[in-house]
DNA sequence: AATTAACCTACTGTGTCAATAGGTAAATTT
DNA sequence: AAATTTACCTATTGACACAGTAGGTTAATT
């Protein structure tokens, strides 16, 4: 299951698309506006920032703004970020320890197809995307 | 992610379903086919149990058997019993509070639209399917 | 009566989640 | 230069789930 982290990442990220764009926006708006604690919000904020999501300035007018595009950004990579892993079963992770199972596993061929899916479901959607959304 | 109630439930009803049909078998034999506690896989199957998805029998030559058909089981079932929900997020949970933002939400519809796939994926695919993967 | 094996209650260590608290560094304004 | 603003950083916390363990009770068979 996708933790606040994740979902409140998409949804900082769909707020700053929506407003001006090269303007930084400060943290506490947005966690007005979305109704968020900001202290909490920094630790997302963080991550965003560490991976170049986001370009983060400090004093007076400064802020937070995306550094591409809001069509340049997938969902996906939005929530492998804040969430760690998007695999759905702990052998399908990154840094999993082989399973000397895994040659003669039943489930894994089911496992990896739907992380597959899951993988082609996000990485199609952009926040371009869900701003456009009817 | 799907934690190992799941995955075992999973491993245990496929045990079950390439033993003989209708023979009880004791949970010993299991656990150590599947190289998992003992102790461990009672908890999972007591919920199993309780929802009529096996049947056990105490005592001598007791044990767990399928109740249906291994073509009869969906895997999603299984799974939600053992894992209690697969919702992507907690807003789409059976027992979720409603959200006031939903109205408005723009990643909503993108959750939805995955717990659909989701459990579509899912509801697919019968223990029969699982045993004879190629 | 003895054995087998499911069933039941309770407990435990570890780790993650969702925050909170308090301070430091950099940019701007006065 | 001082004051203000705002990002950035480290540490801590309470609650809860995960993954299992321990020990006993009930029911069926031999």
């Amino acid at each position: 299951m996708i933790s606040t982290k994740g979902r409140y990442a998409l949804r900082v990220m769909l707020d700053l698309a929506e407003q001006e764009p090269n303007k930084f926006v400060p943290l506490e708006e947005i966690a007005v506006r979305q109704g968020i604690s900001k202290k909490y919000l920094e630790i997302i904020l963080k991550s965003l920032v560490q991976h170049n999501f986001l370009k983060g300035l400090r004093g007076k007018n400064g802020g937070y703004k995306l550094t591409r595009q809001p069509s340049e950004y997938t969902v996906f990579e939005i929530l492998e970020i804040t969430e760690g892993s998007l695999a759905i079963v702990s052998c399908l992770d990154k840094q999993a320890v082989p399973c000397e199972r895994a040659s003669f596993c039943l489930t894994l061929p089911m496992w990896k197809k739907f992380d597959q899916l899951t993988r082609d479901f996000f990485s199609n959607i952009t926040l371009n995307d869900l701003l456009n959304c009817s």
